[in-house]
DNA sequence: GACATAAACGAACGATCGTTCTATAAAGCA
DNA sequence: TGCTTTATAGAACGATCGTTCGTTTATGTC
């Protein structure tokens, strides 16, 4: 890895874990240039643009939350234990990297959800690629019997996707020790209710 | 109303629907008295600092909020059939206020979850103080009889939180058509897990 | 209508924003 | 080592930021 490709990455580094906890929006060149040592000429010309230093922080966001989050849980064998591989994950995923102010992407999204431009576009296409990810392995835990055929896998990953947004606003505004737990509860409730059905009333 | 209160509250329109689409954060004096045709410093003067404009835009926030979403359900009798209408409420809300750009708090708890201070202060309080009224609506449909004894309200009010959280992000960033039946579906299922037993099984 | 008060303005402040330019220093390669 | 390319620095730009100040205009009261 050359000289450049070296201090782009530690510039991302920083970025990365500073969007963590004021946003991608408020990101600045000058903040980020102080805390990496660097001027601002110097560090600005890695990206051309502020905004193309903000795309590759959402993008550095999704390449770290694939290998964290996900590709773990790809050694298990699909089904239902590898869906709980990827909650429990996805639940700390802000602990296992650096992520003093949660997930990058999440806050994004509340972010840039009304701004159309560049920036919604990559954070539409990451939760979109998630979901979609999320969708294939409720399905196989569908294909191994482990989950009901008449799942709606949809809703399913709607649910999940709900059930991570309260537990990061429990933690991260009430300091809610209990969140973890809630959030396994609201799980376990939502894979019991698409069972298979042992036994009919 | 006196002229100065009259202002302030034209200003604190604008600001309000404003701050909906580009965050509390984001909100800039001078964006603001171009758009309600003011001086930067007469509009500075209704408030005193930015920091007091944000915090006037939180508690509107709140204000508004009671009275579309919790004050109308007030009118039904007490039980299951007013915590439906405060979630058939909630979950409209920003199209019967003035909310371009979705819910102004809840956008905000992920804004300033992680920058201590006043602001971060004003929401925590507001979403415990929905929380908190949400309790409460499901407590007493406890008492009626329509929820179990044994229901976790705690439980409850959380995974709602998470269904009002997922429904947003779908329709904000996915421009999902299905956001609102997928909400109910959740809703109702979550219901149904805590409703009194008929038939043991 | 005169007067005290409150509201709005316009100009300016220092700071920071993203960006551009030119020059210097370092890195990579022959 | 010498040379070319790349990386970084420094200074400056115009724009906007929140805020302050003094002045002027409007409001409400006697």
């Amino acid at each position: 890895m050359g000289k450049g490709e070296q201090t782009r990455q530690a510039i991302l580094d920083e970025a990365f874990s500073l969007a963590s906890c004021i946003g991608v929006g408020g990101l600045s060149i000058g903040v980020l240039a102080d805390r990496t040592h660097m001027s601002k000429s110097g560090l600005f010309a890695h990206f051309g643009s502020k905004e193309e230093l903000q795309l590759a922080v959402l993008r550095e966001s999704q390449q770290r939350f694939a290998e964290v989050v996900v590709r773990p849980a790809l050694r298990l064998p699909r089904g239902l234990g590898r869906l709980r591989a990827i909650v429990a994950n996805w639940l700390d995923w802000t602990k296992t990297c650096n992520l003093p102010g949660g997930c990058v992407i999440n806050a994004a999204a509340a972010e840039f959800d009304d701004q159309p431009g560049p920036l919604r576009d990559e954070v539409r296409n990451a939760l979109l690629a998630l979901n979609r990810s999320l969708a294939a392995t409720v399905a196989k835990a569908v294909e191994t019997g482990e989950l009901s055929a008449d799942t709606d896998i949809e809703q399913f990953v709607f649910e999940l996707n709900g059930i991570y947004q309260a537990t990061q606003q429990r933690r991260r505004l009430f300091d809610d020790p209990e969140a973890d737990r809630r959030a396994l509860a609201a799980f376990e409730r939502l894979v019991r209710d698409n069972a298979v059905i042992h036994a009919k009333e």
